[in-house]
DNA sequence: ATATTTACCGAAAACGGTTTCGTGTTGATA
DNA sequence: TATCAACACGAAACCGTTTTCGGTAAATAT
């Protein structure tokens, strides 16, 4: 037994390095099932298992496959492996933007939570385009992922068609929405409370004082902007100020428009802007520094997100922060979930992170 | 002919909802070549063929067939493509982080690309740690892609081991290495010229009349943040300037350290400073304001990277643009033309890309 | 009428694994 | 000595494609 097992190691090499002579200068091509049990002489299922620890396998054989696969680095096939198993451990992240801070912190924790469970993360950009989205979709859904998590595009929110997102749950394919949800659609969903986001804000700004709040976000189309509305207006309301349409401002999306918001504050007069991205809020504080106010004191200001922007920016923006990581982290558990869950009862939960304000210098402290 | 055909499609409505009858309420799952065989009883080749417009199948089974597939929403399984033909339209890119701004600009330009030419981006995240970057390396590299654009972690470039990138090209694996490269590995690379981006940064300072211009940077093994360093010192002995030790600062790593860069600023005498990335600027121009000094006038800056940060800051940061979204593009042409090319000739290359100055109100102009 | 194309189609191998099932050998038991 | 587990392993099906290689029938040429 023993001899026979020094002989063989010996006739493998002659014979490995033969077959592969061809290009072995350069190239070390991966090893397969095939090249071990051939070189071992024994079958194919015997390596598999083996290599598996399968107790069908004598110690001997196993050890002796085992150390040479490790030798020859051996690391199975993941299409092969997929294919067979009908198991592709990707993840399809389908997102409007990767530049916006608050998109990335999602991916981020996706990503982490992912990996962590061995599954790797396909990233897909929809740029706020429908077609774009359900392009991107049908490509992953055919056999490329096991599950979708993504955040719906302004264009296909503008739309309110969700056909592409029922075509792949009707296949089976998990889905989990987040923050950009629709309520059409049955599946598992995280946002955050932007609606309560929206009040926190405004009713920080009122304890201070703030009687002549505006408020500048997007048109209603956009679910987010419109729950952060909501809230502002809620906000007043309960503390008895009217709601006053001319100082709110509604841009039709989330890109910066300069000469509109320089127009809107030409025109309405606040003490306070509640605006519901950084991006707004920060260019909205340089406009107010320009005209000479003071901030807080003068006009206070709070945005959403807590990006770069708003720690650096001069003064520190005060923010409601929506826990993009978190959120991804959640997203990802949710989907990991319902793909490796064995039992088909389709229920479904939708998770409500609440944001918190972070207190800078925007605000009155 | 007609005759079975109209029958055909009545029977196989029956046999084919019978078939999938048990879930058929909830679930329509994939169908594939097999399927369509059967129904339309001939072969899976036959099927296969008409489906790609053979010549070798009659016009009458390719219309057949091909409607059959519309009707039933056919699309081939990725998974099993790819295992036939060894390519998997994935590309993996493994960055240090995505919550930089400059990455994400990589990373949108690399989906433009790819996406444009059917390809998938998987994007793998070394939270810059060595161990997380050959982990992700090897998970990828066992077939799930069909190659690698890349930017170094820190550690990997602190610690100089790329044993994990030469075991891949060593595969046959191409790579793209983009910013932060090694010349120890054989491949493509793409970067922007830091040197000349330094240079040009402290040549405006000194054109405005600068003549203590400090230096932020990290430590040397940050491939570009060495290269903007010596742009930086070549400028100002090219000027006649000597260098000053005590105006340079090298922090350990990318991250914000607000103690030491306030400690700078106590001890060093300046009246302008260049920053390698953006963060440290506009922390930097919090600092100038609260001592009361005048930005540009008594103190000048310029970062690296225009971002959100650089464009909305008060005031805006005059900073060294590094086109993230024409080098992720030029990465993804470069990879995707070695994956797609025939021949196996050898031939590498390195772009470089010019860098060049916005100006903004940091500076004077 | 026979030989040769031509048009159409199917069987089968291949990609690289996993897994079920069957089978030959061995040693213990009756 | 016949019987039977236990053990160790291999054959083969399978996942869903692609592609080569034949093969059959009709159509054409001889």
């Amino acid at each position: 037994m023993l001899k026979k097992s020094v002989r063989y190691s010996s006739v493998f090499c002659f014979v490995y390095f033969g077959s592969y002579l061809f290009n072995f200068i350069t190239l070390k091509p991966k090893i397969t099932l095939k090249d071990i049990a051939r070189e071992l002489e024994v079958s194919i299922s015997t390596v598999s298992k083996a290599l598996k620890n399968s107790e069908e396998i004598s110690r001997d054989t196993k050890e002796k496959v085992q150390a040479f696969a490790r030798l020859y680095n051996y690391k199975p096939n993941n299409i092969a492996v997929s294919l067979k198993n009908k198991r592709t451990k990707n993840i399809g992240v389908v997102i409007p933007d990767i530049v916006h801070h608050f998109f990335t912190t999602v991916i981020r924790g996706i990503e982490k939570y992912a990996n962590a469970k061995g599954y790797n993360v396909i990233v897909c950009l929809s740029e706020e385009s429908f077609d774009k989205e359900v392009i991107n979709m049908e490509m992953l859904a055919n056999g490329s992922i096991d599950g979708f998590i993504m955040s719906l595009s302004s264009e296909t929110q503008a739309k309110g068609d969700y056909n592409h997102l029922k075509e792949v749950t009707e296949q089976g394919i998990p889905v989990v929405l987040f923050d950009r949800i629709t309520h059409e659609i049955d599946c598992d969903k995280v946002v955050i409370d932007d609606k309560l986001g929206g009040y926190l804000a405004t009713k920080k700004l009122i304890e201070q004082g703030k009687q002549r709040i505006a408020l500048i976000a997007t048109d209603d189309y956009l679910s987010v902007s419109k729950a952060r509305s909501q809230g502002y207006t809620k906000a007043l309301l309960d503390h008895g100020i009217p709601v006053e349409p001319s100082r709110i401002l509604k841009l039709p999306t989330m890109e910066m428009d300069e000469d509109r918001i320089r127009d809107f504050f030409e025109t309405s007069d606040m003490d306070a802007v509640l605006c519901v991205n950084e991006i707004f809020a920060v260019y909205s504080m340089g406009l107010a520094l320009e005209k000479g106010l003071k901030i807080p004191e003068d006009i206070a200001f709070i945005g959403f997100t807590d990006g770069l922007l708003s720690k650096y920016a001069h003064p520190s923006l005060t923010v409601v922060a929506q826990h993009g990581e978190r959120m991804g982290e959640i997203s990802a558990q949710m989907l990991i979930e319902k793909v490796e869950s064995e039992n088909e009862e389709e229920t479904f939960q939708t998770k409500i992170l609440e944001p918190t304000l972070v207190l800078r210098n925007s605000t009155i402290n």
